[in-house]
RNA sequence: GCCGACAUAGCUCAGGGGUAGAGCAACUGAUUCGUAAUCAGUAGGUCCUCGGUUCAAUUCCGAGUGUCGGCACCA
C-alpha cells in the first residue's frame, strides 16, 4: 500500500504496488502522455518500474533539464541499432551520454567516415518513427556473456565479465535490437524526437587505453526541440569565430609554419600583447615579493640525469650537441633545477625564507604531434614560472598567499570565477607516509584559510608531492588548467639544497612549483578567445587610431598621433586616401579598441571624435580631455596597489 | 603517438589527367569624402614535399611533413 509523494508535497495511496506509468495515468493523462522518466526516491528510473514501498516520485517531461541526458542517452542507443542495421559487420561497445550529446564507439575494419553520418542519421530518424518500446530485461551473467559471444559482440561480452558479481546485469530491447545497459531509458524510441544531429566520426582507443584497440566513435548531439539543438549550432558557430587560431590571424597577431611547428613566431602585435601580459605580472610579483631571474636554455645532461629529469622526462627533451665537443646537453622542460642552482650559489640563512624566485624563461618539451593545437599546446613555452624555498612550517602560508594573488590576476584579466581541483599522494610516489599527511594537510589548510573549495583529484598528484590545479574554461567551453601549485620535497635532495636554521644546524628547504598562467603561450590563447579579440584598453596590442577624414587634417592628426604617443600610448595614425567608412571598418575588424576620428572640424577647433569598437556613438571632446580620458582609462588595473609583502633586508614581514 | 579529414595567390575559397580561377588584400591612377567596403586598371601561383603510374600529374596512387577534429598524453 504505497504512498506516493509528489513535488508539491501531495500525498497519494495506492493499493499495492503500481509502476510510474500507472501513477501518472491516475494523475492525469497530460501528464502520462509527458511523463518520459522519473525520479524516484530521488533517483532516476524507467516509468515502468514497480513502486512497492512509500515513496517520493518526480516525473520528468521535456521541459525538465534532466530530460536531456534521457534524450542524450537514448539516442546514443537508437545510433548503435540504426549503425548495425546499416553495417552489420560492426560491434558496439559503449555509448554515453556526454556534455551537449552523446557518442558511441564502434568495432570494425572501416573506420566511419563522415560521408556516413548522414546515412546514419536517415536511419536513426526512421528507427525512431518506429516508436519502439524500450523493454527492460535482467540476464543471469553467463547467459548474457554467452549472448553476447554468440552474437559476435565480443566487447560487450568483456564488460559483462568485468563488472562486479553483485550488478543486475539489465538488457534493454528496443524493437528487434538490444543492449547491455544500466538505464534507464525514456518509454519509446519515439521520446528521442528529432532534435538530434550527428556530428564528427572519430578515433578512440577501447576503454580509453593507448595499448588497446583503436575503435570509430561517432558523436551526436541531441536537445530537446529545435530550438534548443539550433541554439546550440550556433553557439558552436560563434565559438569557432572567436577562435585564437582565427583571431590571431585577422590581427596579425602570430603565425605558425611547419619548419618550426609547436613554436610561435610573434607578431608586432602579438609581441606587444604578450609584453603587456609579462609587464603586469612583472609588477604582481613584485607586489607578492617575488624577485626575478634568469637562467640557461642549454644544460649540460649531468644536471638533468642529477635532478632526475634525464630518466623520468628524456622522451620529451630535445637533446642538443656540437660536433667538435663530447658534451650533451638539454633544452630546459623545465626551469626548477636551474633555480635550484641559484638557490645552491650562496649560503643560504632560514631569514631568507620564503625565498620567492620567478622566472619567465622558455622551455621547451617534445610534445606528441597530436597534441599540437594553435598557441596554446605547443614545444617551446613561457611559464609565469616561480619556486617558493620555504620550511615546511611556511607551505600554508605562501599557499594562501599564492591564491590570493592568482584571484587577482584572474579577476584582472577577466576571469570571474576558476575550479580548483586537489591531487592527493600517487600510488608510486617518492617520501614517507607521515610526509605525506603533512603536506596535503597543509596545502588544505591553506585552502581553508582562503575559502577556496576544492574537488579531490585522487592519486593525481606528482610523485613528489601533492598540488593544486587551478581551471579556466576557455569560450567554447574547454577547461584549460592554467595556475598550478605543487609541493616537492624530492627536488631540493636530489640537488641537494639546503639553508641554515636557527639552530645553525643545515636544513633541507621545501619547494613549490607554481604557476599562475600556465604559460604565457596557452593563457594569450585563452585571453584571446575570452575577449574574443576585444581586449581591454591597457592589454590592447593596438590602443589607439588617428584617422583622417581629409588630406587637409592631416598635420592635426600628426599633433594628435604625437600627444598620445607622449602619454605612452601604443597609436597609429591612418592618413591614407581611403573614406572614413573604409578606415572604420578596417580598425574595427582589427578590435582596435579606440578611433580618433579628425576631419576639418576637429583640426580647427582642436577636438577629436572618439569612436569606440563595438559601438556606433561617437564622442566629440577636445584633444587635452581626450588625452586625460584615453591615458586614465589605458592604465592597468594594478596601478596604484599597494605591496602585499614587504621585503626588506634579512627579515620578511607579511602584510 | 593512434584514427579520420584536409593542404591551390598574402587571406577566404572554387576547380580539375593537357602546367589554373573568384572575392578581398597588394600595386598604379582617379577621387578629398563625416563614422563598418569609392571607382578603374595592373600584377600576383614550384597547386605542401619526395617518389610512382602516364605521352602528359597540381589532379590518380604511395610515402613524408604540417594543419584540423577526436583519442591517448600534458611529470
Amino acid at each position: 500500500m504505497p504512498a506516493i509523494t509528489m513535488p508539491d508535497g501531495s500525498v497519494r495511496q495506492y493499493e499495492g504496488a503500481v509502476t510510474g506509468s500507472m501513477v501518472a495515468e491516475s494523475i492525469g493523462p497530460g501528464l502520462a502522455r509527458a511523463a518520459l522518466a522519473m525520479e524516484l526516491n530521488g533517483k532516476l528510473v524507467d516509468m515502468s518500474v514497480e513502486i512497492v514501498d512509500d515513496s517520493s516520485v518526480k516525473f520528468i517531461t521535456r521541459k525538465d533539464e534532466e530530460a536531456l541526458f534521457l534524450i542524450r542517452h537514448d539516442a546514443a542507443h537508437v545510433l548503435a541499432q540504426a549503425v548495425q542495421e546499416l553495417f552489420p559487420n560492426t560491434q558496439v561497445t559503449i555509448g554515453p551520454a556526454i556534455e551537449n550529446g552523446f557518442y558511441y564507439d564502434f568495432a570494425r575494419e572501416e573506420p566511419f567516415k563522415p560521408e556516413d553520418l548522414p546515412i546514419i542519421e536517415q536511419k536513426m530518424h526512421e528507427i525512431i518513427a518506429r516508436n519502439e518500446p524500450f523493454i527492460r530485461q535482467v540476464m543471469p551473467r553467463d547467459e548474457a556473456i554467452r549472448y553476447f559471444k554468440a552474437h559476435g559482440e565480443h566487447y560487450k561480452a568483456e564488460l559483462i565479465q568485468d563488472l562486479p558479481e553483485s550488478e543486475t546485469i539489465s538488457i534493454y530491447e528496443q524493437g528487434p535490437w538490444l543492449d547491455l545497459c544500466r538505464g534507464p531509458h525514456m518509454r519509446t524510441t519515439g521520446d528521442v524526437g528529432n532534435a538530434f544531429k550527428l556530428t564528427r566520426v572519430a578515433g578512440a582507443y577501447w576503454r580509453g587505453d593507448s595499448r588497446n584497440a583503436m575503435l570509430s566513435r561517432i558523436y551526436g548531439t541531441a536537445w530537446r526541440d529545435r530550438k534548443e539543438l539550433d541554439a546550440y549550432l550556433t553557439q558552436l558557430e560563434e565559438a569557432a569565430r572567436r577562435d585564437h587560431r582565427r583571431i590571431g590571424k585577422e590581427m596579425d597577431l602570430f603565425h605558425l609554419q611547419e619548419e618550426a611547428a609547436g613554436s610561435i613566431f610573434w607578431h608586432p602585435k602579438g609581441w606587444r600583447l604578450y609584453n603587456n601580459l609579462q609587464n603586469y605580472m612583472q609588477r604582481i610579483q613584485r607586489r607578492y615579493g617575488y624577485e626575478e631571474v634568469r637562467t640557461p636554455q642549454l644544460v649540460d645532461r649531468s644536471l638533468w640525469e642529477a635532478s632526475g629529469h634525464w630518466e623520468k622526462f628524456k622522451e620529451n627533451m630535445f637533446i642538443a650537441s656540437v660536433e667538435d665537443e663530447d658534451r650533451t646537453y638539454a633544452l630546459k622542460p623545465m626551469n626548477c633545477p636551474c633555480h635550484i642552482q641559484i638557490f645552491n650559489h650562496t649560503l643560504r640563512s632560514y631569514r631568507e625564507l620564503p625565498l620567492r624566485m620567478a622566472e619567465f624563461g622558455a622551455c621547451h618539451r617534445f610534445e606528441p604531434s597530436g597534441a599540437l593545437h594553435g598557441i596554446m599546446r605547443v614545444r617551446s613555452f613561457v611559464q609565469d614560472d616561480a619556486h617558493i624555498f620555504c620550511t615546511e612550517d611556511q607551505i600554508t602560508q605562501e599557499t594562501a598567499l599564492f591564491v590570493h594573488m592568482l584571484s587577482e590576476v584572474y579577476k584582472d584579466l577577466g576571469f570571474e570565477s576558476f575550479r580548483v581541483k586537489f591531487s592527493d599522494r600517487p600510488a608510486v610516489r617518492a617520501g614517507d607516509d607521515a610526509t605525506w599527511d603533512r603536506a596535503e594537510g597543509s596545502l588544505k589548510k591553506a585552502c581553508k584559510q582562503v575559502n577556496v573549495e576544492y574537488e579531490l583529484n585522487k592519486g593525481e598528484g606528482a610523485f613528489y608531492g601533492p598540488k593544486l590545479e587551478f581551471v579556466l574554461r576557455d569560450a567554447i567551453g574547454r577547461d584549460w588548467q592554467c595556475g598550478t601549485l605543487q609541493v616537492d620535497y624530492v627536488l631540493p635532495e636530489r640537488l641537494n639544497a639546503s639553508y641554515i636554521g636557527e639552530d645553525s644546524a643545515r636544513h633541507r628547504p621545501v619547494m613549490l612549483h607554481r604557476a599562475i598562467l600556465g604559460s604565457f603561450e596557452r593563457f594569450l590563447g585563452i585571453l584571446i578567445e575570452q575577449h574574443a579579440g576585444h581586449f581591454p584598453l591597457w592589454l590592447a596590442p593596438q590602443q589607439v587610431v588617428v584617422a583622417t577624414i581629409v588630406s587637409d587634417a592631416e598635420s592635426y592628426a600628426q599633433e594628435v598621433f604625437d600627444r598620445l604617443i607622449a602619454e605612452g600610448l601604443s597609436v597609429e595614425a591612418d592618413l591614407r586616401n581611403e573614406k572614413i567608412n573604409a578606415k572604420i571598418r578596417e580598425h574595427s575588424l582589427q578590435h582596435v579598441p579606440v578611433i580618433l576620428v579628425v576631419g576639418r572640424k576637429e583640426a580647427e577647433n582642436k577636438t577629436v571624435a572618439i569612436r569606440r569598437l563595438g559601438g556606433a556613438a561617437q564622442e566629440i571632446m577636445s584633444l587635452d580631455e581626450a588625452l586625460q580620458l584615453l591615458k586614465k582609462e589605458a592604465l592597468p588595473p594594478d596601478f596604484g596597489r599597494h605591496s602585499i609583502v614587504k621585503k626588506q633586508l634579512n627579515l620578511n614581514c607579511e602584510g
